[in-house]
RNA sequence: GGGCGGUUAGCUCAGCUGGUUAGAGCGCCUGCCUUACAAGCAGGAGGUCGCAGGUUCGAGUCCUGCACUGCCCACCA
């Protein structure tokens, strides 16, 4: 690759390269380990996107952070597996596939169930993969040669497995209980894909007459449709106001039915009037009272949500406009006595948004006691961690108040239920389907028409994914999976359900004691846990804080976002904006910003490549020959500048690794942004500048060359997860195209090597940063013109200082536009215009002067500032109790500062009577 | 009804286990096309850390209360 590059970085063209070629060259495939395996293993499973999905921001801060932590794994040696898939996502793919029905004038049931399916897996096959070939323009370093669907013919016949087993174990029933409706979708669905809304209603007072007296019973209520299929009302036993009813019965208004007054907790007398009307067959706390006083059950809302025959004279009536008219009858016929304003909570399809209607249905359920049992001791013990930790919690709460999962639904698209019924009564629950019935012999079988909940299949993922249920190799080494990563919407609905269901079906798993676990998770026991940590990450919202809906059309595209700067700074600004448990409000202009450090380091590559191409041409950083090969390679120290970069260099690979180790993914990315612009370009490269364009020492140069290299390529290393193209690009330009590795995301991570951190050449260049900062300022101060190039007079009373600065006399003098220093032996403190640090004294001499009033004010103030420090230095020091608590770090670094603050408050104070 | 976050510069956010002078990006002001980069360089202004108490030698950081704000969970008519 020729290294003349356009001046200005353009990310298309290069990204979309790279990602074919990560891609095609299976760079990321990791093939089943044969025994003796003894790498360290990292799996992460990809939370399957719905095959209907397409990528939101949400997606793309998880993807960015999964594929952060999985390259910088690999970079690590670590054996590293990360397994995409897909999901069929049930409700959702049918939906989107009857809607396009719909459009064709077409419909569902029309076509019939064989027909239907067939039609939804030509939509899967035309439009499933579009979300998988988002993420390879992301980057995503998954193993494609390992992508699942969540109907493969693998993962159904676990998915039947799993079903037969759990119904062996008594852990799967059947039965007719009220459960969620969606009128909507026509489907039961779980209490998790219920969402509950907050609205202004009204609280109804119906009075019923009680049969054989003159009285009537009042009771209260927000749904008053649903009195039509009352069976009793009750009231609690120890309400005096209703001991004379007991036993008495009522006559049902508009239906004219007599049914009973009972007396149970239900009723609290504290509520209302303290008498409930009863309607067992559509609300889940009637419906329990219902079975306790054997009460018939009475179905009066059908399942599109009309009245049903037995609501007489309204069948037919949607519910609303029953609810309407039985409010008008009942005013007509003197039996609606009140209505009050009242806040009612209803709950809508997660999917559809219809208002979910209570309605007794018989359904396929999990008894999840024993499973969440189970969920709970692995998260209190440890065996999982959850990050951040106050989701444990949550995690921990929810597991408590868990009921009964319903599991079936009454869709076509999905696993379908492995149970056939004979018409004698017998249902058969197997992995095949059997050739007759078990019980009466006759063949008429028929299998369940209804199909699995999505979660059911997604909560195998981490085992099925691995070859269960036969025992398998890549069991061995990648179960228990390391990591998951994901956002806290999902929690529930699949993080939880993988824990309960790997406990159960991993019980007794041993992972390959040969291979070694990723540090902090081997001691743990139990393997058969899904995976050892779990990160939650935050919730991307758009630029205004709020959260991001298609509804309210304040959705950002990635892919748009990607087009116009870069699918590296789009990760960038996620991965520098991602601290652990706060929301991300996504704001474009730092999108742009990391776009311009793209830039930034695209013409550091410029410059460089320019001056190694002359001053040292072919030259290359050795990595394959590098002794422990991690770090800054063939770099020679013979500066300070070189001392403080490197020193620098591992200072800030420290703090990355550590960074990323918990997850604080934006100070890994902060600190690599200051380093790379702030130092790296900012001082290194401007200092080594007269060093490659010295052509009378041509050693030199190539020293200055080989170390500019050496840095900048550690650094594309250290930055190459967060911008993985941008790296890849210039890292294979190094090589001129031909690297000893096929990629840098095979190449080592940085290590920080301690034995380059030298405190004494930070220290050191501080100091000169700080002499030529005061310079410029009072350069700019002075107006001097920018070419023109000033004397100046220094005092600087410590002699290793002095010597410091005499010896990198030239780079002060290029940096801060000086052409003479003149050291002096007193203070410059009481020269008007000259500047002065606790270290040194500074006086640029020019033939325009500051004005003395803007000096004397800036001075006053500084003054001011100076001794309220003082001030409170003073107040610790003398403060015995401080002396004796505080530790002797702070009391050394206080003292320090208070002494430089005194040399300082002097220099002004002086100044400022000269000035008088 | 429970639970959990947030409130720091004009804007968007950092600030980890309490410790010397509270930071960044954008925006703003001044000056520069300095032979890598104007998507750049140099310099600068800007903060009673939501409010009130408390703990501590020391609080943006810990505790209590309040205010505003966001989210999640919940079968009370």
């Amino acid at each position: 690759m020729a290294h003349d590059l356009p001046k200005i970085y353009e990310p298309g063209a290069i990204e979309t390269r790279w990602a074919d070629y990560w891609v095609t060259e299976k760079l990321f495939s990791v093939p089943t380990p044969p025994p003796g395996e003894t790498r360290p293993v990292f799996t992460l499973l990809l939370p399957p996107p719905n095959v209907t999905g397409r990528l939101h921001m949400g997606h793309m801060l998880n993807h960015t952070q999964m594929d952060i932590i999985v390259r910088w794994h690999r970079m690590r040696g670590f054996l590293t597996l990360w397994l995409p898939g897909t999901d069929h996502a049930g409700i959702a793919t049918q939906m989107m596939v009857e809607r396009q029905l719909a459009t064709e004038g077409k419909k569902r049931r029309d076509m019939g169930r064989e027909a239907f399916i067939e039609r939804v897996w030509e939509w899967k096959k035309l439009y499933g993969g579009a979300i998988l070939e988002q993420m390879k323009r992301l980057g995503d370093s998954v193993d494609w040669d390992r992508e699942y669907f969540t109907m493969d013919e693998n993962l159904s016949r676990a998915v039947r497995e799993v079903f037969v087993r759990l119904y062996e174990e008594g852990l799967i029933y059947r039965g007719k209980y009220i459960v969620n409706w969606c009128p909507g979708c026509g489907t039961a669905i779980s209490d998790l894909e219920v969402k509950h809304e907050e609205i202004a209603g009204k609280l109804y007072e119906i009075r019923y007459p009680v049969v054989g007296a003159n009285e009537f019973i009042t009771v209260a209520t927000t749904r008053p449709e649903t009195m039509l299929g009352d069976t009793a009302v009750a009231v609690n036993e120890k309400d005096v106001r209703y001991k004379h009813l007991h036993g008495k019965k009522v006559l049902l208004p508009l239906m004219n039915r007599e049914i009973p007054i009972i007396t149970d907790d239900l009723a609290q007398p504290e509520f209302g009037t303290g008498a409930v009307k009863v309607t067992p067959a559509h609300d889940p706390n009637d419906f329990q009272a219902g079975l306790r006083h054997n009460l018939p059950q009475i179905e009066v809302i059908d399942e599109q949500a009309r009245m049903s025959q037995n609501a007489g004279p309204y069948a037919g009536l949607d519910r609303y406009a029953a609810r309407k008219r039985v409010l008008e009858d009942l005013r007509q016929q003197g039996f609606l006595v009140g209505e009050k304003d009242y806040t009612i909570s209803i709950g809508k399809c997660d999917r559809c948004g219809t208002v979910v209607e209570p309605r007794l249905s018989t359904q396929w359920f999990i008894k999840i006691a024993p499973l969440a049992q189970r969920a709970t001791q692995a998260v209190e013990q440890g065996e999982i961690t959850i990050v951040p930790e106050n989701y444990q919690q949550i995690y921990l709460n929810w597991m408590h108040n868990i009921h009964d999962w319903c599991i079936s639904r009454q869709l076509w698209w999905g696993h379908r239920i492995p149970a056939w019924h004979c018409s004698c009564g017998e249902i058969i629950v197997a992995r095949e389907a059997p050739a007759k019935c078990t019980k009466c012999g006759g063949s008429e079988v028929k299998q369940d028409t209804d199909v699995l909940d999505t979660w059911f299949s997604s909560g195998l993922l981490p085992f099925t994914t691995l070859g269960w249920p036969e025992k398998t190799r890549d069991q061995e080494v990648f179960y228990p999976t390391t990591l998951l990563i994901t956002a806290y919407e999902i929690l529930f609905f699949w993080v939880a359900r993988m824990i309960m269901f790997g406990c159960h079906f991993m019980q007794g798993h041993q992972q390959d004691p040969k291979v070694k676990r990723a540090s902090g998770w081997g001691d743990k026991k139990d393997d058969s846990v899904p995976f050892r940590q779990v990160y939650i990450h935050a919730l991307v919202r758009d630029a205004e804080r709020q959260k991001m809906s298609k509804t309210k059309g304040n959705v950002v595209d990635p892919l748009d976002v990607i087009a116009r700067f870069g699918t590296d700074a789009t990760r960038f600004t996620l991965a520098a904006m991602a601290a652990p448990g706060t929301d991300i409000a996504f704001n474009e202009s730092r999108t742009e910003g990391y776009r311009n450090f793209a830039n930034k380091i695209w013409n550091a590559a410029r410059f460089m490549f320019m001056n190694i191409d002359r001053v040292a041409p072919g030259l290359k950083p050795d990595l394959a020959g590098a002794q422990g090969g991690v770090g800054v390679v063939g770099v020679n120290a013979a500066t300070l500048e070189d001392r403080w970069i490197l020193s620098r260099f591992n200072r800030v690979t420290k703090n990355v690794n550590e960074a990323l180790e918990t997850y604080r993914f934006h100070e890994a990315a902060n600190q690599i942004y200051d380093f790379f612009w702030g130092e790296f370009c900012d001082w290194y490269i401007e200092l080594i500048k007269p060093r490659l364009l010295d052509e009378a020492d041509p050693q030199s140069a190539r020293t200055a060359g080989a170390n500019l290299l050496g840095i900048f390529e550690a650094a594309l290393r250290l930055l190459h997860p967060v911008m993985p193209f941008i790296t890849e690009e210039i890292w294979q330009a190094i090589y001129d195209g031909n690297p000893h590795l096929k990629s840098i995301a095979l190449a080592p991570y940085p290590q920080a090597d301690e034995k380059q951190l030298n405190l004494a050449a930070e220290t050191e260049m501080a100091i000169l940063q700080d002499l030529i900062v005061n310079v410029r300022n009072v350069r700019a101060e002075l107006k001097v013109e920018p070419k023109q190039r000033v004397p100046i007079q220094l005092f600087v009373e410590d002699a290793d200082i002095r010597k410091l600065i005499e010896q990198n006399q030239s780079s002060v003098q290029r940096l801060a536009g000086v052409d003479k220093i003149e050291f002096v032996d007193n203070s410059l403190a009481k020269l008007s215009g000259a500047r002065h640090t606790a270290r040194f004294d500074v006086h640029v001499i020019y033939e325009r002067k500051i004005d003395v009033a803007v000096e004397r004010l800036q001075l006053n103030k500084e003054l001011e500032q100076i001794e309220k420090e003082i001030g409170n230095g003073q107040r610790q020091l003398n403060n015995e109790q401080f002396l004796a608590k505080a530790p002797a770090k702070v009391v050394e670094g206080i003292r320090k500062r208070a002494q430089e603050l005194t040399v300082l408050q002097q220099k002004v104070k002086s100044k400022l009577d000269e000035l008088r």
